[in-house]
DNA sequence: CGTTTTATTGAGGGGTATCAACGATGGTGG
DNA sequence: CCACCATCGTTGATACCCCTCAATAAAACG
């Protein structure tokens, strides 16, 4: 059964044949893991793709102040570095935030099945323009006061994790910590916290034991002005 | 004389050849006039890409209480619903900020040439990567604190209009209001007026007439945090 | 069981928003 | 050419959102 999450992930933009689906199956063999707060990225190697096949990650960058910003999570499922040759993005990284698998692919071999799998090729832009899609919806995010904020990256994880399997019908597992939160929200850890109580205490959502819990999703999904068609996942035309 | 800013900019992914130089002038011969605060895209038509030859446009979104939020600018020579098919974006929508003029292209011939000729998949590919590399950069921007996030963005718009030939070695015209600004930076027109009075204060800029002077461009530089590379002038690898 | 990380709470301050008003600017039509 | 009107820039006062610092409790970890 192809029930791998990146598989999974990349049909999305429209079937791959039997033949794409060996060739990508082929690619993601090796595993290796990395700890909580490592980078997932082999220092020095640029000729490397990374796919995500477990636990949470995230593209950040650290200020000169010292803040970090998280700019997207990264899933399983997820490619990291896929477009990181030479001038691109020099400073901004992709670390974990717990332990995670990766599976590393030689960007050379992915470019070449690029080049001759059209299946392929509709996918990896599939997933490119799905990137860009998402990093402006967080820019719009920015612009709402921090309790919609927070439930839009709520509404956004859950949706996403749903469509890999990792989240129920009403809750997901969330095993990162506040501050992870409030790096990725661009707020500070202390009002994430705040915030996440009027959340609870609206009965909005319950955090307990790492996972998160949405007893009415469209409540949630209302305050946050929650739209999910920047997610893409009515596939992606020609 | 290909001094056209739209193929200017696209050979900064690669020289294109005679052949596909001539095609993509081909393809970018009408052009119309769009008026400040319209929207560039003509309703209902999602067959269309748009090429800003002249002016300054935004891609935006407008929230339920009537803030907008706008995620990137829009100069000459940017393409504008290049991916929007389908699912795509749908509330993300593209609006003229001065006085535009557009070229409409017909996106299924724009994708026939990308299937043909790889120096326009190269650079097609390079100006898609570039706006996913430029959004990151603005959630990023958004961690810091409005004088630094000001100082910023006209880092950003000097070193993008230098490129376009569309600003001299000091100065360039940014003939769009504070409201604008503040929509881009996430930050109201009051506060804009602030931070900029503070940033002429310290010397940093000029703003007279429309046009912004840089005297000393790595202090400004210095005060945002600015590092060019995410803007990938130089180039696109394989 | 100690040690580190994380969650929580309080107090105080700073950065921005909002509201309102006024002046400056520029385009438009009589 | 001037009067008008809309937009834009500027300023002040007030309030609120959120940050920082600090301390404690709770939990995770080895």
């Amino acid at each position: 059964m192809p029930d791998d999450p990146f598989l999974q992930k990349l049909e999305r933009a429209g079937k791959l044949s039997d033949e794409e689906r060996v060739e990508l199956q082929v690619l993601i063999k090796g595993r290796r893991t990395v700890l909580a707060r490592d980078d997932i990225a082999i220092s020095g190697s640029s000729d490397r793709v990374y796919l995500v096949t477990g636990g949470f990650a995230c593209r950040y960058k650290t200020l000169q102040n010292g803040n970090r910003r998280i700019v997207s999570f990264v899933l399983p499922g997820d490619l990291c570095f896929m477009h990181d040759t030479g001038a691109f993005g020099r400073d901004l990284r992709v670390g974990a935030l717990t332990p995670c698998t990766v599976a590393d692919l030689a960007r050379s071999r992915l470019i070449e099945l690029i080049a001759r799998y059209p299946g392929i090729s509709r996918a990896i832009w599939w997933v490119t323009l799905r990137e860009l899609s998402r990093a402006r919806e967080w820019i719009v995010n920015d612009a709402r006061p921090a309790n919609q904020r927070l439930a839009h990256t709520l509404c956004e994880l859950f949706v996403c994790l749903q469509v890999i399997g990792l989240a129920d019908e009403h809750s997901f597992g969330l095993p990162i910590s506040q501050t992870d939160l409030g790096d990725a929200l661009g707020v500070s850890a202390v009002h994430v916290n705040r915030v996440l109580q009027a959340l609870r205490a609206e009965g909005l959502i319950t955090w307990t034991n790492h996972r998160v819990t949405i007893p009415d999703v469209e409540s949630l999904k209302e305050l946050a002005e929650f739209e999910p068609s920047y997610l893409c996942f009515d596939g992606y035309g020609p």
